[in-house]
DNA sequence: GTTATGATTTACT
DNA sequence: GTAAATCATAACG
């Protein structure tokens, strides 16, 4: 079964609601220290740039930090959370548009011995990548992969297999209470029943 | 220069 | 159920 590498061009639309929901069934691969690991996409949040109060980017403000956000689509964008916690964000949309997608779980494909031993888990479990902090602990994604483009050879998102039988559940966004009314917006999307998808 | 804080996870009471 | 961990970044002086 051939899988493609997704072009570059396929991040840059200018819809990213609707790309956060296209990820879903995806594949994201990566190719760190060695090792390579592969994971479904099974949850994406979409950050629509600068009109969202819960993206970094919103309100024109760009910093040092969201700097790749502005870049046009096809880049990765990686940052601490809590100062312990990598997170993943696929950059959208053309240059200027900060919009991004942000991969919160993954269920996994290939490298699973790599991914446990990255999280220090004996068992394929939830504990593994069922979660944005844990799926780039697993995948050895960190901040010095930040600006990363997705058509090089250590991250990437591959066409996954054709998703007819998933259905997609679209709810609030997490952890992003204090984005007020865009907390309401419902830009977080999940394939039902999967397992691999977050808790809370 | 200082200080507050988070797109979370984990461990503990 | 609640709280601690832990640090780069952003905002301010």
């Amino acid at each position: 079964m051939i899988h493609d590498k997704l072009d570059i061009n396929w991040y840059q639309g200018d819809n990213v609601v609707e790309i956060a929901r296209e990820l879903l069934g995806n594949v994201l691969c990566t190719n760190i220290g060695g090792q390579q690991t592969k994971g479904r996409i099974v949850e994406t949040e979409a950050y629509a740039g600068t009109n969202d109060k819960a993206c970094h980017a919103n309100g024109q403000r760009k910093t040092r930090r969201n700097e790749i956000m502005f870049a046009a689509g096809g880049h990765a964008y990686v940052y601490l959370c809590y100062g312990i916690h990598h997170l993943f964000n696929v950059v959208t949309n053309i240059e200027g548009r900060a919009d991004a997608v942000l991969i919160r779980a993954v269920e996994p494909l290939d490298g699973i011995e790599a991914m446990m031993h990255r999280r220090g888990v004996r068992e394929i479990n939830r504990q593994l990548t069922a979660g944005p902090g844990m799926l780039t602990a697993a995948m050895g994604i960190k901040t010095l992969h930040n600006a990363t483009r997705l058509d090089g050879d250590t991250i990437w998102i591959e066409e996954g297999e054709t998703s007819e039988n998933q259905q997609v559940i679209s709810t609030t966004r997490i952890g992003v209470s204090y984005a007020r009314e865009d907390a309401l917006k419902p830009w977080r999307f999940y394939i039902k029943e999967n397992p691999w998808v977050s808790k809370y």
